[in-house]
DNA sequence: CATGAATGAGGATTCATTCAT
DNA sequence: GATGAATGAATCCTCATTCAT
C-alpha cells in the first residue's frame, strides 16, 4: 500500500521532471503529466492538492537524492583533498548523468518558487549547508583558505555547475580530463597557502 | 523619432525587467507590462511582433549592456592578471547592481527560450564568446593554464554567477574584500605554472 | 440491522444540513459529506444512488419531520381560532429552533431540485396540501374568510417563512411577543366577517 | 461609448437572469452566460473580475430595478391606506411579471452569496430598509398597528413573495381579484385600532 | 501611431461517481 | 457492507493576440 504511493508518487516526479526539462515549469501542464504518467488528471490532484505543491514536493525529492549521491559513503579516511576533489566530482558526475534533475533544479532556483522555498529554508541554493559544512571545516582545520565560506561555496559549487551546464548545452561529450582540469583549478584556488 | 522608438522600447524593457524579477517569466503578462508602460496593450504589439520576440530582444538587449559594462575601456596597457581581474571584478559588480538584468538573464539561459536563441547562435551561455576569446588569448601568451578553453570559462563565469546569486539572495551586504578573495581564488587557480 | 440503516442514514442527513447551511448545495461535495460523516465516501453510495436522490430523500426527511411537530397532537377540542394559533406558532418555533432544516428547505424550493420533486407532487410548496387542507376546513367552517385557498396560504405561510428568516438574517434574540403580535395581524386579517 | 458598457453589462445581466431562472447559479457556467449573451467567455472577465462579482453586481442591479419600481411616482397625497396597497400591489406585481428577477433574488437570498453581501448592508433582505422605512412611517403616524417593524414588514413583505411564488410555481393563470383579498388581509390585520 | 475591447484556446482545479479490494 | 483510490468531464479563469476606431 505503502508502497504503492510511493511508486505512484515517484512515477509522477520521473515524468514531471523529463516535461519539465523539455518545455519548462509553464510548458508543461497537469494534464500533460498525467497522460505521460498515465494516470488521470484527478489522481495526480488526489496525491498533491496543487501543481505549486507538486513542484515543491518535487524540489525536496530532488535535493535528497543529490545529497545521497555525493555525501553518502564518503570515506572518512581519505585526506581532506581527496574528499574535497570526490566530492566536487560526485556533484558535476551527478549533474551531467542526471540532466532532468539538473535542469528542474535550475529552473527552480531562477523562478518565483525558490522565494516561496527560500522562506522557510535559509541557505537554499543547492542545500548549500551541507557543501558549507564540508568546506567550514576544511576551513576550521586549516586545508582551506581562511576566507568567507559562502563566497568559497561559491567559488566550488558554481564551477561545477557552470562547467555541466556547458557540457549539457553544447552537447559535446563529456571529456573526464577537462573535469580534472577543473578540479585542479578549483582546489589550486582554493587550498591553504598557496601562496608561499 | 528615432529616439522615440528607443524610448518607448526602453520603457518596456525596462519595466518588463521589473515585473520579470519579481513575477517571472509566466507571471508576467502583456497586460501588465503595457499598465506598468503606462501604453496600452497594442502599443506593445507595435513594437514587437509577439510576447517570445520582446523577451528575445531583451535578451539582446540586457547581453550588450553586459558587454559593454565589462569590455568597453578596458585599458589594454595593464597586465593580463590585472585585466583579468578587471574583467571578474566587473561582471561581479554588475550582477549585483543590476540585479533585475541578472534575474532576467538566469531565467533566460534555464528556460526554453534558451534553446531557441541557441539554434543560431552558438556559445550562447553569458554570450561567453567574448569571454572564450579573453580567456583563449590569456591561454595563448601563457598567462592561463593551457586547458581547454570552455572549461576554464566555465570556472571563471560560474564562481561570478554563484557569488552574484549568493549575495542577492541572502539579501546580504555585499562586502568588497569577499570579492577580492574570490577573483584570489580564481586567479591562482588559473594562472599558469601555479605548480612550480 | 434496520437500526443501524437508519442510524447511518439520519447521520448522513444530519451533517448534510450542516453543511448544506453553511456552504450552500454546490459548496458541499460528497466528500465533505462523508468526511464529517466519519464513513467512506463509498458508503454513502451504497444508502443513496446520487447526490440527487440523497437531496431528494433529505427533502422528505425534512418535511416529515417538520409536519410531525406541526400537525401531531394537535388537540381537537379546542377552538379553531386556537388551533390557528397554535400551528402558526408552531411552524415558526420549527423554523427558529431548526436553522439548519429551514435552510435547506428554502434552498431546496429556490433550486432547480423542487422542479424535479414539483412534478410529481403537486402543491409542493411547504407540503402546502397539509396547510391547504387546515385552512379549507377553516373557510368551509366559517372560520375564515371565503376566498381562494391558496392565496390564504400564502398569508398564512409566507408571514411565518419571513418572520423567521428575518429572526435568523438578523441573528436577534426571537422575543415571543413579536410572534404574538404577528399572529394577531395573520388572524384579524384572516377570519371571518372582520369587516363587521 | 459609455452607452456600449452599459448596453453590453445589461446584456449580460439579461441572459444570465434567464439562466439561473431555468438552471440555478451552479447550473449556469460562464460559458453559457457567454453564449446566451452572444459574446467570449473573456469579454464577461472584462467586465466582471469573477462569476461571484457578476453574481453580486447582477443582485444590486435587480435590487435598483425593483426599488425603482415600486417607490418611484409614489403619489404623495393620496392616504396612507392607499399607499400601503398600492406598495404591496406593485411588489407582488413586479414579482410575477418578472419571474427571472424575482427568481434570481430568492436563491440569491437562500444562497450563501447572500452572507457576502449581508456583511456590508444590513437589513439586507427585500432592501426591507426601504419598506422598514415605509411601514414605520405608518407606524408613527398611527396608521398601522404599534409594533416591532421588523415584524410588521415581515407580514408585508412575506405575504407578497409567498403569494407570488404560488402564483409562478402553480403555473396557474394570475387572477387580480385574489391579489386584492389578499391585500384586504394584510391591511385588515396591520391598520391601527382594528380591534374596536 | 495608439488604444483597449473582444476573442477563445488552453490550463488548473473540482467533484460526482465507480470499482477493486 | 465498507473503503478510498482512480477517473475524467466540466468548470472557472487567464492571457497572448487581433482589429476596429
Amino acid at each position: 500500500m505503502n508502497v504503492q504511493l510511493k511508486d505512484k508518487k515517484e512515477c509522477i516526479f520521473q515524468h514531471t521532471l523529463v516535461l519539465i526539462k523539455e518545455n519548462g515549469f509553464h510548458g508543461t501542464p497537469m494534464s500533460q503529466i498525467a497522460k505521460q504518467s498515465d494516470v488521470a488528471v484527478g489522481t495526480i490532484y488526489h496525491y498533491f492538492p496543487s501543481k505549486e505543491v507538486l513542484i515543491l514536493e518535487l524540489y525536496n525529492y530532488c535535493k535528497n537524492k543529490i545529497h545521497q549521491y555525493i555525501f553518502e559513503n564518503l570515506d572518512e579516511n581519505i585526506s581532506y583533498q581527496k574528499k574535497f576533489e570526490l566530492v566536487f566530482y560526485r556533484i558535476t558526475e551527478f549533474n551531467i548523468h542526471n540532466d532532468v534533475i539538473f535542469s528542474f533544479m535550475e529552473q527552480f532556483y531562477n523562478s518565483p518558487y525558490f522565494e516561496l522555498e527560500h522562506c522557510n529554508n535559509r541557505d537554499g541554493i543547492y542545500e548549500q549547508n551541507h557543501f558549507l559544512d564540508f568546506l567550514q571545516e576544511g576551513i576550521n582545520n586549516n586545508h582551506l583558505r581562511k576566507i568567507d565560506v559562502y563566497t568559497l561555496t561559491s567559488a566550488f559549487i558554481g564551477t561545477s555547475v557552470s562547467f555541466s551546464k556547458s557540457i549539457l548545452n553544447r552537447r559535446v561529450e563529456y571529456d573526464e580530463n577537462n573535469l580534472k582540469e577543473l578540479i585542479k583549478i578549483i582546489w589550486q584556488g582554493s587550498k591553504q597557502n598557496n601562496e608561499i
